[in-house]
DNA sequence: CGCGGAATGGACCAACCAGTACATCCGCGT
DNA sequence: ACGCGGATGTACTGGTTGGTCCATTCCGCG
């Protein structure tokens, strides 16, 4: 049941809803098509639950950076760059995302764990945003879900229009290089946008 | 032949390669599924003739913005905020390319007409960028695909990650007001990127 | 041991869907 | 008038694919 889970989200990711086979995720696992079905009911049922353990498992190793530690500066960077090598190191989960915009949320709406996601990258950037300002190191009168979305941004493009961006401009953004890069202008654009 | 273009531009974007339907987009049309048969050969040669003609069709607006005319920062600040205009303008091409990059580029690499795409975005950013750094105004060493990237992440995602982060954020950024406040912040976050 | 419900296997089905066969028609140049 | 190549309508097909039926097995519990 895990197995066909973890195999189905592989597949979604590489596929999409509509471009996903059961049959091809029933082969790739020691199970059946017919478990398949009794356990999740439906493909579009089993999509749910790779949705839903998708989200899940990121707010996992979002959890805990001890960001409180760090001056603000430096949790801001450190929540930036761990951020983009997240988003790097989980590309299943950002196509899974993909094509959940490609069906305009419709399923992620159904769903009934949304109500817990929203409050732990967000806290996690307004504690930190507000220290920042109450030293005199940010600007104030920032929103802190404005930040994230501009960090979510900017990771997230890097890694799910990589083909697309590549290609146009003839160039691998998948070399360590390149990816460091990116990652240090990344963190120094959000640094920039919140200084003083 | 235009209208099954425009058509199938419509599905393709809605549903994705493998969720478009040719039937659906035949009895969109006055023509017949036949034609489409006739004139693209396959829902592929469909799907790339698509593709090229949503990415010619974006360079087109692209074209004149007078931006030699203007000091470079507000020559940045015009080039961000059209960027950020005409992407929520033309959201069927934003998901054509979302669509693409969940093939992994694997029909514009076959495309011939990539070649050409790069030059005209750049070189308008490498222009006024270079102004500013000779004026004083902008900080050396800055790479115009990066800086190019970075608008293009912050502009794409606000359109192609609209759903989701609307959900779980419970917000809704389509407002006039969400927008024009979002791209306030896109353009000064760049601005204050490039600035010394 | 034997009962009941959960778990499985494997063949099967009906709908869907990309693509085609065939015949016809239109319009233009000669 | 005629021929010819491009354009078009209709009906069809063959493979695919989500989903199901029936029968069987497994396993914990009284």
């Amino acid at each position: 049941m895990a197995e066909i889970l973890a195999v189905a989200t592989q597949e979604f990711a590489a596929k999409g809803l509509s471009g996903a086979r059961i049959d091809a995720i029933a082969d790739a696992t020691r199970t059946s098509k017919r478990m398949i079905y009794y356990y999740f009911g439906s493909k579009e049922g089993l999509y749910l639950a790779v949705l839903e353990e998708s989200y899940r498992s990121v707010r996992l190793t979002e959890g805990e950076l001890h960001l409180a530690d760090l001056a603000p500066e430096d949790a801001l960077a450190r929540l930036v760059g761990f951020t983009f090598d997240h988003h790097w190191n989980s590309q299943d989960y950002i196509r899974i995302v993909m094509s959940e915009n490609m069906q305009r949320g419709e399923y992620l709406a159904q769903s009934k764990i949304i109500q817990k996601l929203n409050v732990p990258a967000i806290n996690a950037i307004r504690e930190l945003y507000e220290r920042g300002v109450a030293q005199g190191l940010f600007r104030p009168g920032l929103d802190p879900i404005d930040i994230h979305a501009s960090i979510s941004a900017l990771c997230f493009f890097n890694v799910s229009n990589q083909y697309t961006f590549d290609l146009i401009f003839k160039r691998d953004g998948r070399t360590p290089r390149a990816l460091k890069q990116r990652r240090a202008n990344i963190v120094e654009m959000i640094l920039r946008y919140v200084r003083r």
